[in-house]
DNA sequence: CCTCAAGTGGTAGTTACTAACACTTTGATA
DNA sequence: TATCAAAGTGTTAGTAACTACCACTTGAGG
């Protein structure tokens, strides 16, 4: 059920946060204020932080929240767990398909690289996705090694993946995404991932 | 050269930072202002901003500063890249060595852990660590396809780091902090580290 | 002893963020 | 259709992290 109540707020976020991006891009993250923003939005500052509690949110917010942790817990269990990761994180990186979206992901990225603030959150979202990998991948009441076992081995994927996610917004996105996480996943584990 | 004044600035960082942690763990993170924390140190609120531009790197600053990238360069260049990292990593978590540095750096940890702000700057440090080791061992102007595989390796060794160092701080520090370590890292890589 | 620079304190500001209250609009029900 | 509860928005006043600026004290070196 989509009322026209949750359209309208569906609209406002994005209208705040292609505002937010804009003048982030235009003047920088830490020159634009709060308060600008919502003027350019035409809201109140108030109705911002409704929407987005804090002024990190702005960037870091998915609209699409894409994470198929669900792809994960269908791959075969007899895999090895580098390529199960590893295939369902290239996978998340194949939703980006419209150019709308893909553009947004890279100028939203661009910041997560470039501004402290932003980088730090980023990684710290990257830490709760592992989380959820291993809840996927071991359940709720796990061995304790296995769970050790399976946390090193996302910790070690997803940072790897990281690299390629900066590596894709330095260089303007001009390379296939999905491939450059294929690669830094080659890289690091030549035997179990192909 | 260690002046009076140079121990003197030394002592304040010190204790600030130890009754900051002080505070943190009694009141929690966020309901303990600065204000509080130079009135328990004895000194304004100037002094501590001098000491620590944010309120976070008074749990972030280690005042040993370990991070033995030295010892990369010196290793054998034609073991693996993993086993390189790792014992690197390994050997900076042994440099804790004194009961009260262990305490320091695990309450520190413990902080870090729980304290969504503190959890992302610590991340954010050891992206920056990474961009160490990158340096340390490609020079500083490397073949871009040879960085971008050290790059992915590094990330991954650190990924699977920062697991060991997560389950440290929750056990409360009752393991081995450098057999954690190693253990992630035999976990993850099983081949290339023994 | 004198001078300079480093360290410290005070004040006034900016800005992200919160709490509390009033007002408007929307969606569903009598 | 009239009405009422809930969701969304705005306003105001406040807290706390952090900054800029200026004045003061104290240690280092000639």
């Amino acid at each position: 059920m989509s009322s026209l109540r949750e359209r309208r707020k569906a609209e406002t976020r994005q209208l705040l946060q292609r505002q937010a991006l804009r003048l982030f891009q235009r003047d920088g993250y830490d020159q634009t204020t709060m308060n600008a923003i919502a003027e350019a939005a035409g809201v109140s500052a108030m109705t911002v932080y409704r929407h987005f509690p804090t002024k990190e949110d702005l960037v870091i917010w998915d609209e699409y929240t894409p994470v198929s942790i669900e792809a994960l817990s269908h791959s075969p269990a007899d895999d090895p767990l580098v390529r199960r990761i590893g295939h369902a994180l290239i996978q998340t990186a194949n939703a980006a398909t419209t150019p709308d979206h893909r553009d947004l992901l890279l100028a939203r990225l661009q910041l997560m690289v470039e501004v402290p603030a932003l980088r730090a959150r980023h990684l710290d979202n990257q830490y709760a996705t592992q989380d959820a990998i291993v809840t996927a991948l071991c359940g709720d009441d796990p061995d304790p090694d296995q769970e050790f076992q399976t946390r090193a081995i996302s910790g070690a994927c997803l940072g790897a993946t990281h690299i390629a996610l900066v590596h894709w917004a330095r260089t303007d996105g001009k390379q296939h995404l999905p491939t450059l996480i294929h690669d830094a996943l080659t890289a690091t584990f030549p035997a179990d991932f192909t």
